[in-house]
DNA sequence: GCCTATAATGAAACAGATTTTCATTTTCAA
DNA sequence: TTGAAAATGAAAATCTGTTTCATTATAGGC
């Protein structure tokens, strides 16, 4: 279902993992070909319909674990959205930040500012030591408009 | 539990509430009010812990109903944390964006630059329209720097 | 290419959080 | 004071996510 548009980075995904000691099994690659494809957000249950079109013996156990091994590589990361908590991604890359079509879930990546002139006024002001941030926009794609 | 130290916080969303058509029961005094005083973000759970310790008849249920209230009016709003995604804090106003120690949780509200420009830039750049935005910085407070 | 140790899988049982249902209680306007 | 309607709380039902464990599949050694 999901149009391999770019076997390069699937390829690369699996690399990393075999590297990382991982073995890679059917369920494996058919989960990482999803995730590498998908233009928005994908949670575990909505992973695992589109997982079994593929693999039809695919267990939702697995979906979980493979998540969680693909977010201990940095591989994808976790969306927190209106619709779910649970979502997970592509990860950012270095000051990427996300922006989310609130209609149809696409995701956007961008290249933030670099804020950090903001964070050190605010660190002063309140005493934190500030570890992450998080910065998020919401909005309408251009399909999503009319 | 919670010591009542701005009445006119609390008496303004009950104000609110009442306005809207809503009913001031005592539950929803002893949930307001843990609300309004509460330093950090609560969960539903915590909230009626504490909620039972003023009005030891409340039910779970009316917590989360509630909740669903405050929050359609805007008086409450979400946080998303490491510990949990249904954490309910006091709303930020404005230009207010949140600061939330990851050991204790203490939350400080401070005003954040003025982000339009980067917005627009984004914007232009990906065809969306942005409706909201998302800032929330991490770190230890003061307490729970030693 | 075949074997084998062991990692990975999937079914089922479990645990927790959130929602629904519905009879009872409480609020508030008349 | 009274009664209609909203709000509540107990119990049941749902939905997510986790744990357990017997079975299967992978990858390295031969």
């Amino acid at each position: 279902m999901s149009e391999n548009t770019d076997p390069t980075l699937t390829d690369q995904w699996l690399a990393q993992l075999q590297t990382s000691g991982y073995r890679l099994t059917q369920p494996l690659r058919v989960i990482v070909d999803i995730l590498v494809n998908s233009p928005r957000a994908l949670g575990p249950v909505e992973l695992y319909d589109l997982g079994r079109k593929e693999y039809p013996r695919l267990g939702l156990v697995t979906v979980y674990r493979t998540l969680d091994k693909l977010e201990e590589l940095g591989l994808v990361q976790r969306v927190h959205q209106i619709g779910g908590c649970h979502m997970y991604l592509r990860a950012t890359q270095g000051h990427e930040h996300l922006l989310l079509c609130t209609r149809c879930g696409q995701v956007c990546y961008f290249k933030g500012d670099d804020l950090s002139a903001l964070f050190n006024a605010t660190a002063e002001a309140s005493g934190f030591v500030i570890q992450e941030h998080w910065l998020q926009l919401y909005g309408l794609c251009a399909n999503c408009q009319s």
